[in-house]
DNA sequence: AATGAAATGTTATTATGTTACATAAACATT
DNA sequence: AATGTTTATGTAACATAATAACATTTCATT
């Protein structure tokens, strides 16, 4: 799941996607919660691609396979559960979301997100971590959850 | 204007809230854009605390002080005119506005929001505007508008 | 005063997210 | 297996945030 550039254009999506589901397999495993049908489902619509998605996009995907007629409030539920067990992110720019993508470390995580296409790259840098961590205690302030969503335009976007 | 921690504790907010308005009409002037009554009730309004203010609460202080009926759509029309001209920012992980209390120098604005009290900080560091920059260039990014809203606990609120 | 551009008024609508309470499925204990 | 408990889901209504479309007014310039 290494990135080289904003599209990921090198990377085989559809392993991309089965890791995707392979790791929150095992988290969920160890966390001792359950990645049930209806989260696993949820999990691979924002899988299908690294574009953000509206919880109301979610629910139009998710309307096909459900067993009965689904409320938001189910797509919100299980988008919770994801983003709780930092399966999926939430962006407060776009109020959309996206699996997660790397593996965090204890790293925040860091958006690049193209305003023309919507893909979305997920970093998890140790420099921006420690800059944004350096400020904060300055401030005196105890960082909890920042939300760093560069927005701008991807290489691919530029080009053309 | 200067901030040493995060409630502005030593500050005198009567000078602050009057050099926000200052500053406005200067930078209008200067723009060739118009401050008007509305653009400046929003902006006092904003101006009166540090603490993020939705849409629909600054409707609710505007209303007494307005000629006639008031509807939303007002408020966001002087919300977008202020952060147009850099008078006010939008926080996203809160759906929230403040008025800009910093200068920013072509630097990038970033903010420190206590989860407990609400109040937001506005930095506009090098160091951290470099950091975002340095870790976009190297995705080919091309930086416009990055939201850096750094959530968490304040200093006061942690005593307490 | 006539003109055009910018700002505001008015109403309705869309988009996003939550509450409250009922039912069902899974899990643990006996 | 029967029981109680927790966790997940169903269902409906509601709450909050933001925008669209079009009419009217205000302001600066001629
Ligand atoms: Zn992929
Ligand atoms: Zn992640
Ligand atoms: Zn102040
Ligand atoms: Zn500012």
């Amino acid at each position: 799941m290494e990135q080289e550039n904003f599209h990921f254009s090198d990377h085989n999506h559809e392993n991309c996607k089965s890791a995707i589901i392979k790791t929150a397999e095992k988290r969920c495993e160890e966390n001792g919660v359950r990645f049930t049908r209806q989260r696993r489902m949820v999990l691979e619509i924002l899988a299908e691609s690294h574009q953000a998605i509206g919880a109301y996009d979610i629910l139009e995907r998710f309307k096909p396979n459900a067993k009965s007629r689904t409320a938001p409030v189910t797509i919100y539920r299980a988008l919770d559960f994801l983003i709780e067990n930092n399966l999926a992110h939430r962006l407060s720019s776009l109020n959309a979301f996206v699996a997660c993508s790397t593996t965090h470390n204890g790293l925040d995580a860091q958006f690049l997100v193209c305003k023309k296409c919507q893909y979305v790259a997920e970093l998890s840098t140790n420099s921006l971590h420690k800059a944004i961590h350096k400020e904060a205690e300055s401030a005196e302030f105890t960082v909890t959850s920042p939300m760093i969503e560069i927005r701008g335009i991807c290489s691919t976007c530029k080009k053309s």
